[in-house]
DNA sequence: CTGAAAGCGCTAACAG
DNA sequence: CTGTTAGCGCTTTCAG
């Protein structure tokens, strides 16, 4: 490995003064300065990050946190997206990317301490397990900690505007008729609270009582939760006109259990998602939903997060992105009082297709 | 920070001791041993990775390189999760992952660079474009590179079983009683090459004769690229009676392309996809496709990657990873002759609707 | 078993 | 403008 002493040796000058050249420092001569950047091209010098980390301090490296319980944050649609502009952003600036994770080397460890031997710049935090102890270590450590859809002191926020979103996607489906509208909200998230603040907002706004019963839960893209969501708003005395779920993931799993019970979207029940992934775009009808900004909210973390540990700006702040209303083909007008009775025929029919597969 | 050199002063011994009780050496007495870990504790000491590195020359990281021309490496569902494999493999043993990119601090460099730079360890190859010349420059460097889904010399391969997968897919429609039966292959890559060879060998078994075309060139997930294949198969004399897309995005894209110009998959035509991610399984009816172990491929590379540069095993080792017929719903038996005169009808209804459309 | 000393490759005062 | 020198924090002989 050739190193700034090979070059020194070579251009009989000292290491120090290569040193400067390479770094573009002032106090070196034009001449010399070309001499050594041509003799450093020549022996194919590479400089070494690890030593010149070790007395400047600094890395060149941002941290990503991206976990969830269930490990899936990469495979996660959102996230993968988040993910993409968090490393275009970082790569652009010249930092490189570094997951966190709790072992490294041989030992177990905390995200903060990993970071510590790392000597990481900066992180970002899109995951959803906010109040996991560790994770607020990181937040209240020193270091450059920008988190995505998540408010707290010491740190900046990148925010997708989801009490927007909510409102805006609740709006639309009351102006298309609908009054008898549920939300199956997500995991018990800050995330969560906004959206159910921005549903909120528009049903007073247009004089529908807010009741509890409105809101069911059912976690983010998983199958089984959502079908769990769609047995437990059948429970309900009537069928509602319009569902909101968490996600777009959880939206077409939703479709399909609601389909498994002979119910028709969106002739019968009006269905719209969350996050406006290209899966809401290959179902058909199309789905109606709320496209989230993924890519532009990485790179404004990644920014944030260069600019704060490059000290250009200040900690705290709060950078909200704007989202979109789609309007797929999931979202009709409610169906009419007259039509209920079919419907209940036709979940009664589809009940004792289940019940008589199952016996079989 | 505290250092070693902290830790030795307070417990009266030298920084020498100190780094050999914290590596478990064996020639430091079980008491100072126990005294020295104590105090680093109690003190909060924290290793340097940049250090350690800078004198044993291992980062404990492992290069990705998930790069293809769009960009869209890590929102590419097969590619996140492999990824996800490549992280908790890696994690596991102690490794971190770090994205190879062509800029890194102030300026530009080449892959190989890139990882000279920072002293990586080894690499994880998952990119499409591997004739790049930045890519074999990095295969051909003395660095432990494993690829999935190429060969080449001095690198492991995870090969997914392309060719079984192609074989399996186009025994299972012909079983159904198919015999015009195209191709839509993907991006000219090597796993390209192998499917196709899977697909010939099943035709010839079957005394199907094989045509060029049989075969259309659709590039992975576009949305774009899809429906123009379908156009390229649309003009042939007769529609086939099944068509299999190089991926699951492709497909369903595909699938909407049909159903624009009035064609009916099962019913018309049947369809089958690759990759087995989840989208599949989300559509109605879902999609018949070959499952690649994508997470297993991602780990086995990683586990590969970590044996190599740990020089556990040999270079230049193949492995292979299976791959399972999905039996969905859209490949059914082929339509009767008899209906091609119906089909023929509704594709015209079809295109004419199309062309009222694009007057409007 | 323990410690002194040299070195990994680079940067940054400081003196010339 | 250039070079000397002293680190950055840790590992690793080698001598005691």
């Amino acid at each position: 490995m050739v190193t700034i002493y090979d070059i020194a040796n070579a251009c009989g000058c000292s290491s120090s003064t290569v040193s400067k050249a390479l770094n573009n420092y002032p106090d070196v001569s034009v001449k010399t300065k070309e001499r050594i950047l041509k003799k450093a091209k020549e022996l194919g010098f590479v400089p070494n990050l690890q030593a010149r980390a070790l007395s400047t301090n600094k890395t060149w490296n941002i941290g990503v946190l991206f976990e969830d319980k269930s490990n899936s944050g990469l495979t996660h649609y959102f996230f993968s997206q988040v993910l993409q502009g968090v490393k275009e952003q970082a790569e652009e600036k010249g930092y490189d990317i570094t997951f966190i994770s709790k072992n490294l080397g041989d030992d177990e460890m905390s995200y903060l301490e990993h970071c510590n031997r790392r000597k990481i710049d900066g992180v970002v935090i899109a995951c959803i397990e906010f109040d996991d102890p560790q994770v607020k270590e990181l937040m209240d450590s020193d270091l450059a900690v920008v988190a995505i859809d998540y408010l707290s002191d010491n740190i900046s926020s990148i925010m997708s505007d989801n009490v927007k979103g909510l409102y805006d996607l609740t709006k639309y489906i009351i102006s298309l008729g609908h009054r008898d509208i549920m939300y199956a909200f997500g995991h018990d998230v800050y995330v969560t609270e906004e959206r159910i603040r921005g549903f909120k907002k528009a049903l007073s706004e247009e004089g529908i009582p807010f009741h509890e019963d409105m809101l069911v839960q059912s976690k983010y893209g998983k199958k089984k939760d959502n079908f769990d969501a769609v047995e437990v708003i059948l429970k309900r005395n009537s069928v509602p006109t319009a569902i909101i779920f968490p996600d777009d993931y959880s939206a077409i799993w939703g479709i399909n259990a609601l389909r498994s019970h002979g119910i028709k979207v969106p002739e019968d029940v009006s269905v719209a998602g969350f996050d406006g992934v290209e899966i809401g775009e290959m179902v058909y009808p199309r789905l109606t939903t709320i496209k989230q900004n993924t890519s532009r909210l990485g790179k404004e973390a990644s920014l944030k997060c260069i600019n704060m540990l490059e000290s250009k700006t200040n900690n705290n702040t709060i950078i909200t992105v704007g989202v979109e209303l789609i309007e797929g083909g999931t979202c009709k007008a409610p169906r009419s009082l007259g039509e209920d009775a079919k419907l209940i025929e036709r979940m009664k029919s589809a009940k004792a297709i289940r019940v008589k597969n199952e016996k079989e």
